[in-house]
Formats: C-alpha cells, sequence, structure tokens
DNA sequence: CTGAAAGCGCTTACAG
DNA sequence: CTGAAAGCGCTTACAG
C-alpha cells in the first residue's frame, strides 16, 4: 500500500505537487505531470478515502435509504441510481432498513449517515417532518423517489393518476364493483395513500358509490394480495374487478382467484400498478412505471445538487401507462 | 456538527479520555464516562469516520461485488448481508458492475476498494486468478457467494448435485429427451458450468446419450429462456422437458410453451434451479437454494474473519432442496 | 484513571 | 510552476 509521499519520492516533487497532479489541477506542468502519473501508475497507487475525506471535508460517497433492496421497484432502483453515480466517482453507501422502526429512527437520526455521506438518496418512504428535518441537517442534498418532499430534489409517479388510470380502465370494461387492494393500512397511517385516493375519486367521478368493504390490505406483497383478494372473493356479492396497488399484490390476487376457482378475466378482472419485470410472464394488466429512468434522474439530480448546491431543486414527476394484458375483461353480465 | 474536540471541552477532560469512554475502553472511570456520554448526547456528536478509519487504519466498512443486485437471487443476499452487517456496525459499500468488463476489472484491481473497505464479499462471479490475487492483495478477509476460491471464506449450493437432483425427477417420470438451458455460454467461458456438468452426468448415469443440439443458452433472464426454449420446441423432435439452470430461464421457458401451444406439463415439463419468489405463484417445480442464508453466513463469516484473522476459513455447501409444484409431470406417451 | 503528543495520509491556501 | 506547512478529527501508545 504505496502513500502520496512513495509517489512524491519516486517522482522526485512534493506531496503538494502529486496530490495536483493526480487531480488534473492546473498549474502543474506537463512534463511533471507525466512524471508523477507514470510513478502512481508504477506504485499502484490509489489515495487513501479516509484521509481525502478528512482533509476536503468530502467523502465521495452517496448514502441510499430504502426499506428494502429484495424488490423488484426498489432493486431495480438502486442498481440504475449506483450506475450513474459509479460513473460520476461516488460510492454507494445502502442501508436497507426493513420495517424496523428503530433502524429507521437511527438511520434518519444521523448516527447512520452523519459526516459519511456527501448526499442522500431516499427511496419509497415517506418521510415524517422530524425525519426531513433530521436528513436536511445532514447539510448536504437529499433526492428522494415516491413522494415529493419541500426542499429535497424528487422524482416519482402521479400516483393518484395512475390509481385513476387503472380504475377508469375497468369501469370502460363496465365494472361496477370494483375492489382495492392497499399497500399500507390507511388505519395506522391516519392519511390515506394516495393510489387509494385515486381509487376513490375516480369511482366518485364516474357516480359510484364508495364501498369500504371492498377496500382490503395487502401490504405490497405478493401473500399479503393472495390473502386480500381471498377475502374479498369470499364476500357474499364479490367484486368483478381487483385493483391491486402494486403488480406483486395483483399477482397474488390472480392466484388467489386460481385457487378459488374464479376465472381471469371471465368472472374477475386484476389490474396492477408497476410493469414489473414478471408481469408480462403472469399476462398481468397494469398501469407501467419507468424504473430505471427514476433511479438515473435521482442519481443525475445528486450530481447537479452536490456541483451546484444552490441551483434549481426539481421535482419531476415522470409518466405513467396503461398496459392491457389478459387479466382484464369486460364485466361479466 | 460537533466534534470530539467540543465534547471533551463539555465534558471537561481530554479528547483521549471522550475517545476511550465513547468506545467502551476500559481505564475510563464511571463517573467519567457518564459525563462524557453525556456531553456527547447532549452535542448530537458523532465521530467522523475519515478521522477515525484514518487514524486506526479500519474503515468499518465492508465492500459487495455483484454483477446486479436487480435479480431475484443477488437482492436477496446483498439485502440479508447488509442486514446482518449494519447490525454488527459494518457500512455496506455497493458496487454493482453490470456485465461490463472494465468496470469488472476496475473493481478487481483495486481502484475501487483500496483503502476503502475492510472486507470484500463477492457475490455470483467466478473470478479469474488475476482477479483473486488482487483481491487478495487488498489484504482483508473475503467471503464468496456462489463459488469456491482457495483462500477465501465460502457460501455456495452444490451446483452439480442440485443438477442432478432436477434431472433425476425428469427421469423419474419417465423422460428420457430431456432438453438443458443454461446461463452461460460454455463456448465463451472454455468451461461448462457446474449445471450444465451436473445435467450432462445424471443423463450419462442413466445410461442416456448426451445431446448437445439439446443445450441451449439463456442468459439467466426470463427473455433468454424464453428464446431458448422457443428453438428447442421447434426442433423436428423436440424435448418432452426442459432443465433450466434458474428459474427465471424456467419461466421464460413455461411462457415460450404457452405461446407455442406446448401444454405444460402434459406435452412437456419444466424445471428450474433456485425456488425464486415468484416460483410458487407460477407453479413451478424447481430445486430450492437457501438465499437468504447464504447471505447471512457470508456476513458471519466475514465478520468472524475480521474478528480473528487468523481463524480457519470456513467453506460451507449449503442444502438444496426439489420442490415439486405443476409444471412437471409423466413423460407423454 | 487521565492527558499530552505523535501520527494516520491527504488537501489547500500561502509564499515564492 | 512548485514546495513547506497547517490542518482535517480522530486513535493510540506512552507517561504519569
Amino acid at each position: 500500500m504505496s502513500t502520496i509521499r512513495d509517489v512524491a519520492e519516486a517522482a522526485g516533487v512534493s506531496i503538494a505537487t502529486v496530490s495536483r497532479a493526480l487531480h488534473g489541477l492546473p498549474r502543474v506542468s506537463e512534463a511533471t505531470r507525466q512524471r508523477v502519473l507514470a510513478a502512481a501508475a508504477e506504485l499502484r497507487y490509489v489515495a487513501s478515502p479516509s484521509a481525502a475525506s478528512l482533509a476536503s471535508g468530502q467523502t465521495n460517497a452517496v448514502g441510499v435509504v430504502a426499506p428494502f433492496v429484495n424488490r423488484w421497484y426498489f432493486a431495480a432502483i438502486v442498481h440504475s441510481a449506483e450506475e450513474r453515480l459509479r460513473k460520476a466517482g461516488y460510492d454507494l453507501l445502502l442501508y436497507s432498513l426493513g420495517t424496523d422502526a428503530q433502524e429507521r429512527r437511527r438511520a434518519f437520526s444521523g448516527t447512520l449517515l452523519s459526516k459519511r455521506v456527501d448526499a442522500v438518496l431516499v427511496l419509497g418512504l415517506h418521510p415524517t417532518a422530524e425525519e426531513v428535518a433530521a436528513l436536511s441537517a445532514l447539510g448536504g442534498p437529499v433526492a428522494i423517489v415516491g413522494a415529493k418532499v419541500p426542499g429535497w430534489a424528487s422524482v416519482r409517479i402521479d400516483d393518484e393518476a395512475a390509481a385513476r388510470c387503472a380504475v377508469r380502465h375497468l369501469l370502460d370494461l363496465g365494472h361496477r364493483r370494483i375492489g382495492f387492494i392497499g399497500g399500507d393500512d390507511p388505519l395506522q397511517t391516519a392519511m390515506p395513500g394516495a393510489r387509494r385516493v385515486g381509487y376513490r375519486a375516480e369511482l366518485a367521478a364516474a357516480g359510484l358509490p364508495g364501498h369500504p368493504e371492498l377496500e382490503a390490505v395487502g401490504g405490497f406483497t405478493v401473500s399479503g394480495g393472495h390473502a386480500a383478494a381471498t377475502r374479498l372473493l369470499r364476500m357474499a356479492d364479490p367484486p368483478t374487478a381487483l385493483f391491486a396497488a402494486s403488480d406483486e399484490m395483483a399477482m397474488g390476487a390472480v392466484q388467489a382467484a386460481r385457487h378459488a376457482g374464479v376465472g381471469v378475466p371471465q368472472d374477475l378482472s386484476v389490474i396492477g400498478i408497476d410493469d414489473h419485470e414478471m408481469a408480462e410472464l403472469l399476462d398481468l394488466t397494469t398501469v407501467a412505471q419507468p424504473v430505471v429512468a427514476q433511479g438515473v434522474l435521482a442519481a443525475e439530480m445528486i450530481l447537479a445538487a452536490l456541483h451546484d448546491p444552490d441551483g434549481p431543486l426539481p421535482s419531476v414527476t415522470v409518466p405513467t401507462e396503461l398496459v392491457v394484458r389478459g387479466t382484464t375483461g369486460p364485466a361479466p353480465r
């Protein structure tokens, strides 16, 4: 492990010159630069990130805070963001918090991130006001994917519009008894999620009454969607269509219908949101959202903010698109 | 952002004592320790990782090198390993290299990892001898998941045995014309993968001749599996069963059969390896491998090696299990 | 039990 | 264009 001192000696210059030459700074003669570069290569010199960070105050690392990385949506975004950030010379510190409230608090409190990263990328979490304040207090730019937070850059889809699009598709097919499988339990968060809001709004716009008994919770998982759909299908007057707030839950719903002997789409139409990589395989109708683009965009927002801290804070809404496949069809008469 | 000096002043002690108190080192009186802890909490002090690393020579970070993080297998392992490492106080630096040969070289050359991490976790890559040497030269322990490398700790399944188990299941069902969809192209790597070796060996053990024309390449993706199966099914004398080296390729194969009007499992049996989270949903027969356990085990091997650098280097093979579902059935007569 | 001091390996004004 | 020097914020023997 050679140090900057070894390179300086080998090149016959001071360590200050080595630093300048290696960073491509001006005020180093071309001849000197070449000599330094050659010596560094010869010694396989790699600067110590710790020392550089301590001296410069920059870590050249970005922290990514997500509830999971082992779910399609998160993994896709992390992968694309990492690729973009690595190209720009930034490391990616991953904090995959799970659902543990304590871990979440620890991450947002700054214990985990303070002095460790230049910027933070938050995925799929709706931070509380306190959490927003804590992350902002870190001093670096913050970007969030999947939500909009004042003071932070953001990329997301219009959840409410996506939900309305899905419900509109079911209405257009003649369905009137349309169930909903949400991810979060609105009883716990006090505030219904945007996708649930969209579901209710589109029904109301069609002049249909709300059916609280047709709303279920699926926790954003296949098994949760399965359980929720099973429950809904057992009702005396079951829905003829289900809108799930994610493809994974929609897949579980399709499976539940199969298990219950309910034909899809003859007896039950199912639509999700995402266009999960397995959606085509399962012939699932869905409202597609671009995930790779969101990851790359978020990474670029962070890079821009790092480059120009006083620049504008973009808040981008990326488009969604209805993808009609085989799990939705005309309402049974 | 308070520093250790602020805490020292607030507590009325030296910075050395603050450091010792905060690290729980002996030779600090209980009263002093409490005073320091209180001051640190009051000031919301978080030690600078850069400064600590520079002074101690330890980064308290582990690098994870993987080709992807947006695939079920990798995402599951990264998630479980991260959780385990974070609990032990280690950060996780993620390098998701994609298939780019140059990025791979850069990661293994040490440019990316040198002086940045205390240990490295390699996922799903079969490093060359040079790459092994380069990572070993980093100085820290290395663990690998999915392969066995001399000098490194390792966790994996017995790929050859898993493949033989899958083929044995098909043979037991009476199949004799069994196709194979591999991930890697053996023409490119010169060496056939262990799963291909197992496929051939089990056929040979059953006294069946090899059928090179029944071996295809699917690149470990759904679409690759789809394309490979489509090709095999168009043969004059198509196979009655397909063994895919991963569930994702097997899923593509099932889809290809559906598109081709070939009944599964009446006309074609399909089996994979993994027990992907969607396998149950798709009713896919497979040879299951434990992924979370492999991630946790690898993390613990790293922690053990960090704790005791001269300890033994474990090389664990975790068990696989045949999971029979609906995509395999008796050979058509 | 506690502190003064050296040192980790860089970056960055400041001089020249 | 180049170097000497201060300083980033810690850890860790070494004294006492």
